[in-house]
Order: C-alpha cells, then structure tokens, then sequence
DNA sequence: TTGATGAATGAATGATCATTCATTCATTGC
DNA sequence: GCAATGAATGAATGATCATTCATTCATCAA
C-alpha cells in the first residue's frame, strides 16, 4: 500500500492522508484568524480548502480533533522555528538570547494572522484542559530554554541577579507584547515591541546589550 | 415612575432593570469562567442567576449586547481597582508603581475565573472589533498611567533610560504573566509572579526597588 | 378593591451546525 | 480492460441554541 506522500500542487481528485490532514489544518488556521475559534464551522473550513463537507469528520473524526490537531501543529511550527534559530545563533549566550527574541518578532512569528490563532486557544484553555495541557508544554520547553540561557550569561557575565526571573520575566514580556500588536496599539508595532524587550535586556545585562 | 435601584437580597420576584442587569452580568462572569466564552449559552446565564430562559433578551436584547456589557463591566471594574489602588499609595512614584504591581498579582485581581474571562474575551478580539476597541481602551488609560509614572521616577531618581519602553514593557510583562498563571505552570503561582515583576523594577530603578 | 403597568416565565420556533452514510469517482494491481 | 480499494462528495439527520411572544404574576396608584 502506497502510504508516499504525494508531490503538492497536483490536481489529483484524491491525495494522501498527510496532504489533506495539512491541508485543512492551514486552511483551519486561516479560518480561526478570519472568524474566530468558536466561528469557524466545519463548512467554512471545507470551503477554504476547496473540498467537500463531509471531508473533515472523513480525516479527523471531529471538529475538536481538529482543533487539537490544528494546536498541535502552531505549536510544533514554533517549537521547530525558534530551534532553527538557535543552530543559525553563535555560541555565546547574548547572541542566541538576541536570536530568540528577533524571532519573536519576526514577520514569520509575529503576524496578526498567527496570533490570532495562539490567543484564540489560550482564550479557550480555561474551560478546555487538553488546549491548556499542550500550551502549558510548549511553555515550558521554551522558558527552559531562555532560562538557561540567561544563568550561562549571568555567570559568563559576573552579573548578580536573579537570572531565572529576568529569563521567566523576558518570556512574559513576549507574550504580553504580542497580546498589545494583536489587539490595538497603532503605535505598538513589532519594530517597538523588538526594541522594548532589548531595552529590557539592555538593564539586566549591560555589557552585552 | 420609580427607577430607583431596589436593596439588593430582597426576595421580591421582580426587581429594577440595573438590579436585574448586574445580577445576570455576574452570572455571566462565572458561566465564562466555568465553560468558556463560546459554551456558554443563554440558559446556563439564565439558570446561573435563578431566573428564566427569556430573561436575558428581556433584558439586554441579544446575547452579543450581554457578553459586550460583560466585557464593559469587568473592564470599568479593573479601572476602578487600579485608580483605588493610586488614591491609597502615598505620592512618591516609585510607591505608587509598587501599589499597581501589587493590585495586578493581589487575589482580588488575579483569580483564575476573571483571568479566564480577560483571556476569553482577548482570545476573540481578533474577529470581534468591538471587543478589541474596549480591550485596547483599557490598556491604553493603563498604559498612559504606567507611562507617566515611570517618566516622573526616572526623572526624579536622575536615571537615564528609556522610560516608556519601561513602562510598556512592564505592563505586557503583567499581561504575560497572567496568562502563565491561567495556562499552568504549576510553579508560578502570584506571589513568584509578583516577584518576577519586583526584580524587573529592581534592574531598571536600582535606587527604589 | 381594582385596573394599569411592566417584570418574568417557559413553551414554541426557526436557524445553525456537526455528523452520518449511501453513492460517486479515481487509482492501482492483475 | 476489470475488479478492488479507498478517497471524496453532499444531501439528510438530529442536536443545540438564540430568540419570540402569549400568558402569568407582582406592584402600586387611585
């Protein structure tokens, strides 16, 4: 049984399991930006993919296996981004500090589109245990990661302070800031927010920023 | 015609219009906080309050007019907490910024139920504008206020430093913040949080934190 | 006491939507 | 070619929900 992946682009009436699961996880997320979590059917995500009604429930079961699979794959999508800007990163602590925090608010990362959908799920976490459990997880390995980084430069650096605070607090910081790009603030744009988190950094380790 | 506002916990079956509305409003808080902003229906709202299923539409017309009066109400409650907060704290700056701090990581504030409404809410700006308007609104009158603080300090202590970037940056620092103690991380609770926040203070105004 | 006013009820209505499944269609091995 | 396999369709179904409205009930002024 041929289980290939098909070349994309092709007109094929049909085409493997993977192909259309990504298909209409992108197309999900488009919807989720345009319309919202809790607005976008299971039609409207039909439609944007271009195929029929019954294809999701064929695919994915249900509409909340696909929303889980839609989180999973942001989730993935970002976890994978921010490791290839490690490797791409020097060696030292400072540039690969600075590395994850460009990233943040890249175009690529930090699009309205994009996070739209984070904020829709973590609007929907409360009341949603699974959402919360695989956000919690993506946070977790990041701050992990930032937090270690920032001992490495602290003791690099012979700086005196708490760096799993400054590290937590720096993750925070991103977070928010995205929050501000998303819901208003003419005057908030990725640029600002970039140059507010190196200001940040700038105070708590002064030689290197 | 009497529109006076009725002694409230009376067991009167009818009660004035603004009785009626509050009591549904809060019913609503913690309906969103139980099952989310999209599950919560107009008989959960309804039951939640002891009343009857048509009550809502008697009262506020549509269920998008209930949910925006939610959203006005925990918004003017949130300005309300924080310009208490400022008239309590002395008149020093740097006091006056501990004083908001400390509001945004007190128990009144940062329960899980109202976080998860903010979040809720937030979570559905995107395609909402007239969510977003509010939200920004509030953040924007925060956000002034936490401005002009830093700038007064900064002055005043002689530091030299972009005081906006701050004062923004500290703001989204909050929000983030938030959003780790409703998503998880079972190591962060308030207090830890509201350290985090002292220790930003304490790199950038070394002289008052 | 009575009649008028408006608050409150809850059954009925109709709209929206996820899900199902009988059928059609494309592909591949023989 | 010719099954056989499995992808894709879309009309039909049934569940959920917001909204309506005829009716009941409480209050108050005269």
């Amino acid at each position: 049984m041929a289980t290939a992946v098909q070349s994309t682009g092709a007109k094929r009436r049909t085409a493997s399991k993977e192909v259309r699961r990504q298909q209409l996880i992108k197309a999900t997320i488009r919807c989720i930006s345009k319309r919202g979590l809790s607005e976008t059917t299971m039609a409207d995500v039909a439609r944007e993919a271009g195929l029929s009604q019954g294809i999701i429930n064929l695919h994915f079961q249900s509409k909340e296996k696909l929303l889980l699979e839609t989180l999973r794959f942001i989730a993935d999508d970002y976890k994978a981004a921010w490791e290839r800007a490690l490797e791409k990163a020097g060696p030292h602590a400072a540039d690969r500090i600075k590395a994850l925090v460009a990233l943040d608010f890249s175009s690529r990362i930090c699009e309205r589109k994009k996070l739209a959908v984070w904020f829709a799920f973590w609007g929907a976490a409360k009341s949603r245990p699974t959402y919360a459990r695989l956000c919690a997880e993506r946070d977790r390995q990041y701050d992990n990661k930032m937090v270690s980084l920032c001992r490495e430069l602290a003791e690099e650096g012979g700086y005196d302070l708490d760096a799993e605070a400054i590290a937590r607090g720096l993750s925070a910081m991103m977070e928010g800031l995205w929050l501000d790009v998303l819901v208003g603030h003419e005057d908030l744009d990725r640029e600002r927010a970039h140059q507010i988190c190196l200001k940040l950094l700038a105070t708590a380790f002064p030689h290197h920023f």
